[in-house]
DNA sequence: CACCTTTCAGTAACGATGTCACCAAACCCA
DNA sequence: TGGGTTTGGTGACATCGTTACTGAAAGGTG
């Protein structure tokens, strides 16, 4: 079996030759279809989950419904998070999905115990991610409370638009990323129009002056 | 030295003779004055810390020095997140501050390694708290997002009551507490008192009535 | 005590954001 | 093609954040 996926992850690269022997012998590699409900309330994650392929959301749910966007795994990162989450608590609301055809290395919880225990390397390595994205979400925090919803628009498109220029969302799906209301996307992706910054169309975003969302993003906590 | 402390922590009592042994060996309790910022941006925490008596609030501070408060650490439980967050990155941008004279057992970043490497109840005492406090982050994140600040500060104000009926905070700080401004704060803390649930006075709220509070606290996300 | 400074709280006006109600256009599918 | 569903647009209003200013209360100093 090929287990040259540990070269994807910067990391794990220097990976004690025993202990890599462990982590490719006891984990699996697994594919997931775009769209699927990864874990989410009531559905613990087995396996931590080190992303070859694909990308994840991580989002919160309220009970009233409302969505918001925490973070994204990418090929190369961990849902390390959830190794935290799985341990103890009913109450992790949060739910992870796949945007993307995903495919990925899982590693039982009892392996991952091991290796914690076993390898500096490893635990260097997931101690990073941890604190990669907890600092996200101190980010999200100073940002839904003390930042202007029209600058957060205009960074989260720069952000989202991955290479085309094009941004296939609806509104709805930004407002979840920004944790606010479809009409208050409505409204700033209008006045963004007006500016001849971006063209709208049904489901999707086309930046055409992607300078005026840079100066507008720029502006931050001035 | 007295090594009792131990029995403090539930999740510690069933540590291995051998673990417990080195922790007490090589672990100090400490004792930090009230006020003092026991980290923060340019300040990394070089222990774990452990409650023994007191308490820390740990919050995040904007570049426009705006404040929001996280959570609080309590007598018998740990400063955590700040494991993850001394390993690698600079961008920590929150701060631990005692808000009481606090009293604690610091563990060195290597005292730290090994117990994680070596014990298995210690592995799930640490992982434990992770998901505790990653839990209530999101929850936090959610508030934020999709609470009115009535119903936060009503349930804020009842929290923050420890038994005596008084809260020794100034609107500021009741600001912070919930990252929003001090005008919001004087308009529902002067709501608050014409229904008669509470009485002001300079930097103290009296809770006069808490069963409106929890009234409207429990209105939650209805 | 009188005087000054600092901190804390109150308020009005206005801008920004969130909510509600409703409509219209675009898309989907039978 | 017709009818339902999804998506987006908009006005009215409520809530929240910001600005600017005021004065009261506490604290320090001679």
């Amino acid at each position: 079996m090929n287990a040259d996926w540990i070269e994807q992850f910067p990391g794990l690269s220097k990976l004690e030759p025993a202990i890599r022997d462990v982590l490719t012998r006891k984990s699996a590699v697994v594919t997931v279809r775009e769209g699927s409900v990864i874990f989410g309330p009531g559905k613990s994650p087995e396996n931590l989950l080190l992303l070859l392929e694909g990308r994840v959301r991580v989002q919160q749910v309220s009970e009233a419904g409302r969505e918001i966007v925490l973070y994204r795994v990418e090929a190369g990162q961990s849902c390390v998070l959830t190794t935290a989450c799985l341990l103890a608590h009913e109450g992790y609301s949060a739910e992870g999905i796949a945007e993307t055809d995903v495919r990925a290395v899982a590693i039982p919880r009892t392996v991952f115990d091991d290796l914690i225990a076993q390898s500096v390397t490893f635990r260097t390595f997931i101690f990073t991610a941890y604190s990669k994205r907890i600092t996200d979400l101190f980010q999200i925090i100073e940002d839904i409370a003390f930042q202007r919803v029209d600058i957060r628009l205009a960074q989260k498109l720069l952000d989202l638009e991955r290479g085309t220029g094009q941004i296939k969302a609806t509104h709805q799906q930004l407002a979840a990323e920004l944790g606010t209301a479809r009409e208050v996307i409505s409204r700033q992706l209008g006045e963004f129009q007006r500016r001849g910054w971006i063209r709208q169309s049904r489901g999707s975003v086309e930046l055409v002056e992607p300078d005026g969302l840079e100066r507008l993003a720029a502006l931050d906590a001035a």
